[in-house]
DNA sequence: AGCACGCCGACT
DNA sequence: GTCGGCGTGCTC
């Protein structure tokens, strides 16, 4: 493209503000540069500056023309699709604030790890028509181009059945879906079961796989006119071509959220797309959470029955064999489920287990965080490995009596240990934890201990426990007889009462009343701030900085780091004032890790 | 994040 | 007298 006259009559320079890809709060605003005739930089595009002597990848956020003057110049564009617009950057931005991060940190999640060139996908022959398939509400207000309001569906099946004939008519007439599980092996399951009712309009863009795969994906969902993009939690941060509804399965599963800095949730980031940018969002679960209950009408799929089977409540007190895991009626319930060939799932949850250092027997602490729990050599704090022991230096460890070989220890003795194994070894018997859930079918299921995760120390254990065993035996199916069996030593409790019932909602419905009233989300917000490494003054910096903005509870101190929790109705300008404080504290060579919505609190 | 510029120890 | 250690700080 050559020079624009009329843009030298009037002596005006194109310029554009860039963010450049720098991991710092200093950069947020960006800087301005030149655009050189013959470039095309709008928003959203993707360019190389020069910046301190380098060059570096940025994001353009504005365009302006005026007096280049002492500006520096564009040095090119990278890729040739913008990876948002106006609108999706005002998300991001708000983003960039609800999480306390730097801009670039966010705008990164958007673009994929290669540059994004619309010609690497070519567009593949018109697809056929959907109209035959069966529609819902849902389907005739986005097939007319409506914007419906937030749906909670509530319900046990598989969701593919209802999404697909929700978004059917949509994507005939040319506009996109997009659906976000928690786990790869969830996702990749849904976009099999999705293809086989819709066909090639499907696109499956599990975070896993080369940059090229992921890449080219995310063009694809880009550009390509209706189609059903499904993909992990990475994927509520692309770009959809003509986006009509988003749909989060599991909305309240941990794998929504994720783990490093920042710790965006794709529900909260969808929620607020769905507002920004105008499309529909339907939030999926086996057991919702506080917060979608509080975001749209309630859909139980299907309209009738259970969403899991039926489940047999086993008061412990009520047993002999005290100190043995499984009781009588457990051990019957397993006998008898061998004798008539029908496999059983031994849940427990503690994944967790205490190792020790095999040579010193100190206790085995995570090197970067200093937990003291290890899913085999993984840290379930942090999700680092580390290899040897901090006391000596030794790099083998023993077990402190694992949760799960004591479990299987026991059964074996009632079954036989050959008809006892571990999830995928195809045995009759299995003992399994939430992570061996995704995917899994059993006939009948056995929560060996409801009450830990019960009462467990934070704020939303009671939900997140019911949302746990709901899954569990919910993996045993629906049908005829029970498909559970649950031993408590508290069957009063209101978590036990809405597993006999199988309604999830009540229960949640009251147990977000008792969060709300302690200042606990969704009635209020929570942020925490982990530093490690000695900052003088913490305490005070933060005190001064947030000052009435919200209440600061802490400094506790634990395994070389100290936390400090922030709690008010409405945190935006506390998590505001936070941002400079952590740049202070990071520049200090402080690590600072910002939890916002923290679920392990 | 880089890469500057900064001010204090051992070398041709 | 210089080369170079990596501690703060800025980058259109």
């Amino acid at each position: 493209m050559g020079p624009d006259p009329r843009r030298a009559s009037l002596q005006l320079t194109r310029i554009v503000r860039v963010v450049p890809n720098v991991p710092s709060f200093s950069v947020d605003d960006g800087f301005a540069y030149v655009v050189p005739d013959g470039i095309e930089a709008g928003v959203g595009s993707i360019v190389r500056v020069p910046l301190g002597g380098r060059r570096v990848k940025g994001w353009v956020v504005a365009e302006s023309g005026g007096d280049g003057g002492a500006l520096k110049s564009v040095l090119s564009r990278s890729g040739d699709l913008p990876v948002f617009d106006a609108r999706f950057l005002d998300v991001m931005r708000w983003a960039a604030v609800r999480y306390v991060a730097p801009l670039a940190a966010v705008l990164a999640k958007a673009t994929p790890p290669n540059l994004p060139r619309a010609r690497s996908w070519k567009d593949r022959a018109p697809v056929g028509d959907l109209s035959d398939m069966p529609s819902c509400d849902l389907g005739m207000a986005l097939a007319a181009g409506k914007r419906p309001s937030t749906e909670v569906w509530v319900g046990g099946g598989s969701w593919a059945t209802p999404i697909a004939s929700s978004v059917a008519a949509a994507l005939t007439a040319g506009r996109s879906g997009l659906v976000v599980a928690p786990t790869v092996v969830e996702s990749e399951r849904l976009a099999r079961d999705l293809t086989a009712v819709l066909g090639d309009r499907v696109v499956s863009a599990p975070s896993a796989g080369t940059g090229a795969q992921h890449t080219k994906a995310w063009v694809e969902a880009a550009t390509r006119a209706g189609c059903l993009v499904v993909g992990t939690r990475a994927a509520a941060f692309w770009p959809v071509r003509d986006l009509a509804v988003a749909f989060v399965v599991g909305e309240g599963r941990r794998g929504m959220k994720d783990k490093s800095t920042p710790t965006t949730h794709a529900r909260e980031i969808l929620l607020k797309r769905a507002q920004m940018q105008r499309f529909g969002l339907v939030l999926c679960s086996l057991v919702p959470t506080a917060e979608a209950l509080s975001l749209g009408t309630v859909h139980r799929i299907p309209a009738a029955g259970r969403p899991w089977g039926q489940v047999e409540i086993v008061d412990r007190r009520a047993e002999d064999g005290e100190g043995s895991l499984l009781g009588p009626t457990a051990r019957a319930a397993l006998r008898a489920a061998l004798t008539a060939d029908t496999s059983v799932l031994l849940f427990t949850h503690r994944r967790a287990t205490a190792q020790r250092c095999a040579r010193c027997k100190a206790l085995r602490r995570c090197g970067h965080c200093g937990s003291g729990a290890f899913e085999v050599g993984i840290c379930v704090r942090c999700e680092r490995r580390s290899e040897e022991c901090s006391e000596c230096g030794f790099a083998r460890f023993e077990m402190m009596g694992s949760g799960a070989s004591r479990v299987a220890a026991e059964a074996g003795r009632v079954v036989g240990r050959s008809n006892v194994g571990a999830v995928g070894s195809g045995l009759p018997v299995l003992v399994g934890t939430e992570r061996d859930l995704p995917g899994l079918e059993v006939g009948l299921t056995i929560v060996v201990d409801a009450d830990g995760p019960i009462l467990a120390p934070t704020y939303r254990a009671p939900e997140d426990a019911l949302r746990l065993m709901a899954r569990a035996i919910a993996a045993a199916g629906l049908g005829r007889g029970r498909r559970g069996l649950l031993q408590t030593s508290d069957p009063a409790h209101p978590v036990i009462d809405a597993i006999r019932r199988a309604d999830p909602i009540t229960f949640v419905r009251r147990d977000s009343t008792r969060r709300a009233a302690a200042g606990f989300p969704p009635g209020g917000e929570v942020l925490v701030l982990e530093v490690e490494g000695a900052v003088p003054d913490a305490g005070e910096q933060l005190e001064e900085a947030i000052g009435d903005r919200a209440e600061v509870l802490g400094p506790a101190d634990g395994g070389g780091r100290t936390r400090w929790l922030l709690q008010g109705q409405d945190l935006t300008a506390a998590r505001i004032a936070v941002r400079a404080v952590v740049s202070r504290w990071r520049e200090g060579g402080a690590r600072v890790r910002i939890d916002a919505d923290p679920v392990d609190l």
